[in-house]
DNA sequence: CGACACCTTGAAGAGGTTCAAGAAATGTGG
DNA sequence: CCACATTTCTTGAACCTCTTCAAGGTGTCG
């Protein structure tokens, strides 16, 4: 069976919202007993740290599939962690022209872009219906004061989506078509292992166009390298649902080892 | 005439070495005289504040062309703000392929990719003799808890890092070549410039070679869009000095305007 | 001055794009 | 629940950009 991204199937459905659902103290938050806790907040803590951590989260928003979390141009005011669903991260030229920089999943953190000029640089598009942490970010600051844990782990999921980035630009700057879809794939597949879901099946929760976006490709020879990894017996692909069959065949194409041929 | 990278021509040459220059605490070391303050330092300090950021620098360091900063796998200990020289950071996969993921000159920060992990994830390696001021990022952090526009500085620098790679991935992931050389140099005169150097001629400090790999493309491809931008009077080249004729076209090129055909 | 690294240019070839058509899935409204 | 519109995906064929391979030129440094 292919499991879906989404985490917290075991959410507590809260009560048949007699609020609008924006409304911003709808929710009762903590991350004290929040099960990503270990995936977003710093680890090790205290039960007086742990108590502290909660004021962090000002409020918790659902995003609808298609509607964004923010836009290029707004004004930065908080990073989200995101509880469920799904986000890609795009910038774009004014021509036009526009580039995935990221696909995000539950218990990481998105908006870092906004701090440099108080204004996000990028759009945040859920692709599945999402709900994020609201973290106001001069109460991360003030926090981060008093918690070294906390300011250590902030630095900590800065500096790895900077490292982040410096593989994508690897991979854009020198793969080729089927090295960026194996090493896409392994990616993603890894990410939703650590969120305990299966090795080897997935859904995607984009197109083949964002997928060619992240990727540096079109759309169409994404849809080729999939038929290719296909033919080859490496992966089964029924429309977004993909079955990885030969692991070892994915990581022998993203790193050609000396031995192969 | 065509200006070098170096900022600190007016440098007061530190009397003849009397000790190895590698010595950590040979050289007296203060942020608050340093003419490059206002590039790598947070602007708008008071004189008590002033004092408390000259503790964040251990000492200088002085690393001679072709040599490493820092390498991968190397302990993370501290970041780095380079006083003169120019740098290039660089990621390598195991099958030797490597990427150029970004060029640093003198007011920058270089480092940031270590903190994640403890352990740098890249080469600094010097393209010109280079003299970088140490700054151990345990104290940074001890300092920043205490000084709020320090804090604010260093989230600052991460965050600038993290969308100056978002616009990488945009070049690397849909521009053409000559689309990608053009951004190239205006990035990199425009910095220049915000050094005090000319708008129009610059000396590149690396190779063709390493122009391609930040790029993504063959060192033969940069020669030739190099004397295709001759041919078309946008740019006059003379091994590494470049003089831009036209910056209106390299804009245009980067970024085709609707209006023009 | 000679060795070496770096750069330029040409010609052939490969990988990816573009354009086009049709199929499959998804969503919408009656 | 079905018919229809829309979006998404697949595949083919021609084309184009960039790469690869090769050779020669230029500059630099011991």
């Amino acid at each position: 069976m292919i499991q879906t991204v989404s985490i917290c199937n075991t959410s507590k459905h809260e009560s048949p919202a007699p609020m609008p659902p924006m409304n911003p103290h709808a929710i009762k938050v903590a991350c004290s007993n929040c099960n990503l806790r270990e995936l977003c907040m710093p680890m090790g803590l205290n039960s007086d740290e742990l108590d502290r951590i909660d004021e962090v989260v000002a409020a918790r928003r659902k995003i609808k599939r298609g509607t964004t979390l923010f836009r290029n141009g707004e004004k930065f005011v908080s990073l989200y962690a995101i509880r469920t669903g799904f986000f890609k991260t795009c910038v774009a030229c004014e021509d036009g022209r526009d580039q995935v920089t990221g696909f995000q999943m539950a218990g990481e953190v998105i908006g870092l872009d906004g701090i440099v000029n108080d204004h996000h640089t990028c759009d945040a598009v859920a692709l599945e219906d999402a709900e994020v942490c609201v973290m106001p970010f001069d109460r991360i600051e003030e926090l981060s004061r008093e918690v070294t844990s906390l300011q250590r782990h902030v630095h900590k999921i800065m500096s790895r989506e900077i490292v982040r980035e410096h593989g994508v630009m690897l991979l854009l700057g020198s793969m080729r078509a089927e090295e960026r879809l194996a090493a896409f794939l392994l990616n993603l597949v890894q990410r939703l292992h650590a969120r305990g879901f299966s090795q080897s099946e997935l859904v995607l929760r984009m197109t083949r166009e964002e997928i060619g976006s992240y990727l540096g490709l079109k759309l169409e020879t994404v849809s080729r390298t999939f038929s290719k990894f296909v033919e080859d017996g490496i992966v089964e692909v029924r429309q977004r649902h993909v079955r990885i069959i030969n692991t070892e065949a994915l990581r022998d194409i993203v790193n050609p080892s000396p031995n192969a041929v």
